[in-house]
DNA sequence: GTCTATACACCGATAGAC
DNA sequence: GTCTATCGGTGTATAGAC
């Protein structure tokens, strides 16, 4: 699917721009088609583009993050999996999260419910992989939320400090802090 | 200063809608002065306004939060009264952090150097804290670093899970976070 | 499916009366 | 110091040719 590859570049501009700032002149650039010709693909404008974008993360996150924690090898080793598939994800720390950048502004009356559940459903996989490793419900899920927490965090200082280094040794010591008791 | 209460209130626009959301309309309805006032009070338009903005968080951060941590009291109890005005400064949870949000989109390009500075400032500030708490320079620096993380990320979560719990966690454990070896 | 041309609303910014 | 009125530019969105 070209389709595919137009998303991709859809999604760098919210990323970097975050909602508002995502013009239709600026994703035009990006993919290389016109205005008129982004509307026959995305018919509801901007914010089906939006919408598409956060269709395609869901499905990264899925392929990328969620399925290798929910394989069947040790927890250990799917943690490790999960880090560096994170690492991956957003770059070494160089881009920002897309679901965090959508809760700002007007993206986030429109997308909260979704970027919620994106959240959630990386917090409630990760924690079912440390309850196979041996930690109660309660501190499985805190443990989880505290991990994302701190990946989110991460991203943040990186971007404001602009040095990736907070986002490489959170990553680092991923694996290390989800399995010590 | 009458002032202070309109930078204020464009304090909040910008927060809750970042740099380009945040439209000369909308500024004009928070503060209740028509567009060309607003043109009198910041002569630069936009841009004089975040960066009053930036200015005016700067002052609050000196203010509430590192002149506590600057005080002379045990590092414990400094520690204590940062983490309670950092609660009051993002008002539980339910504000985002607006080095945050300024740290995208075009206000990145024109603000980003400030940005760093007051997160760098926040985090100097409070290793300097640990030092005197009995940790060695570098480690005191990680975990300042981390402690900033660690709140930056629980907003991010607060405001994406719609739910300041996150925020609350880490406020509350802060203190012996920190303080623990 | 892509383009050019265009419609109309809103944006940031300014002029000038009060 | 605040307002109304207005400017040029840009934003989203559409029409219609190819």
């Amino acid at each position: 699917m070209e389709k595919e590859e137009a998303i991709a570049r859809i999604v760098k501009v919210f990323q970097q721009y975050g909602y508002e700032g995502a013009t239709l002149t600026r994703l035009s650039k990006a993919t290389g088609l016109g205005k008129a010709s982004l509307y026959h693909h995305f018919p509801k404008g901007k914010e089906e583009m939006a919408a598409a974008v956060l269709n395609s993360l869901n499905h990264c996150l899925e392929q990328s993050i969620l399925a290798p924690l929910r394989g069947s090898g040790e927890p250990r080793e799917r943690i490790r999996l999960m880090s560096i598939k994170v690492d991956e994800f957003y770059n070494c720390g160089q881009q920002s999260c897309l679901l965090a950048v959508l809760a700002i502004g007007e993206s986030h009356n429109l997308f909260h419910t979704q970027i919620g559940c994106a959240l959630n459903l990386w917090i409630d996989t990760l924690a079912q992989v440390l309850i196979e490793a041996g930690f109660n419900s309660d501190a499985a899920r805190q443990k989880a939320e505290d991990a994302i927490l701190q990946i989110q965090g991460s991203l943040v200082l990186a971007r404001g400090l602009n040095d990736t280094a907070p986002f490489k040794r959170v990553i680092k010591r991923l694996p290390e802090y989800l399995l010590n008791p």
